[in-house]
DNA sequence: TGTACTGTTGATAACGAATCTCATTACCGT
DNA sequence: ACGGTAATGAGATTCGTTATCAACAGTACA
């Protein structure tokens, strides 16, 4: 049977506060940083439950992974910020049918498809373009 | 300056030969057993330096980069079987620009995107049907 | 062809993310 | 309140990847 425990609260709290995607370290340091005394194998279990139940999306960047919370049931994905990891949840109907018909094309069953978009928000453009020498 | 040695051609053929995404240590592995003498972490950069040049189309799964040799200057993402790793370019136009314009709308500049779908190839479809109990 | 310069290699150490172990804790139906 | 049992957490462990550094080998040039 599955508990409800003040860990579990917590990690769903830390992650629905943030705006971009966090990695388990990321999020464990800052609940440390608020005074719990929440263990690093329990976050990475809490995100992975919040991942497989759909209460949070998980991303690959760089050997780690981010999550970020997200409205169980909704089916999108993201634009984000290489700079600044903002985050704005985009839907693509087209993509979908788009993966799901190329699928069936070639035999393939079971699609499933990672979509995800990145590049430099206005303010890091901006940002950058100044910056530059 | 850049030099040629035997052990970038060794992992670009090694790459070359293969149908599917293959790990750093498989592709190292496999080169072994052939009866090289190349070192890990040669491989390694050797599969960076194509990655970064073009040559080669990378994804990251569990945890691990897998590397595929690709034609450089086309544009292309990847149908892969979850089962038995066979993979499939394909093209996707209406994609591109979808995720050209998604970013211009939100003010994203310099856009990459991350297009891959993953599903159970026709062989691996049929041959799980009936292996399930 | 010989030689010096310097990028490359490879064994191993180091690193870091993620998972496993297992004794302890505490949730929850009864 | 009680008991079983899932959950926790500190630390050890696994495993992919990168850094280190002395030895090596392309390459340009005389």
């Amino acid at each position: 049977m599955k508990r409800h425990t003040w860990q579990r609260e917590a990690v769903r709290d830390a992650l629905g506060v943030r705006e971009n995607f966090v990695s388990a370290q990321q999020l464990h340091a800052a609940l440390r940083g608020g005074g719990s005394s929440i263990g690093l194998a329990t976050v990475y279990r809490a995100l992975a439950d919040l991942a497989s139940e759909g209460a949070a999306d998980s991303l690959q960047q760089e050997g780690e992974s981010l999550y970020r919370a997200c409205t169980p049931g909704t089916h999108h994905h993201h634009l984000i910020c290489r700079n600044c990891g903002l985050t704005v949840e985009i839907e693509a109907d087209a993509v979908e049918q788009w993966a799901n018909s190329v699928a069936a094309e070639h035999g393939f069953t079971r699609p499933h498809h990672v979509v995800d978009v990145f590049g430099f928000c206005a303010g890091c453009s901006i940002a950058e373009k100044t910056a530059t020498p």
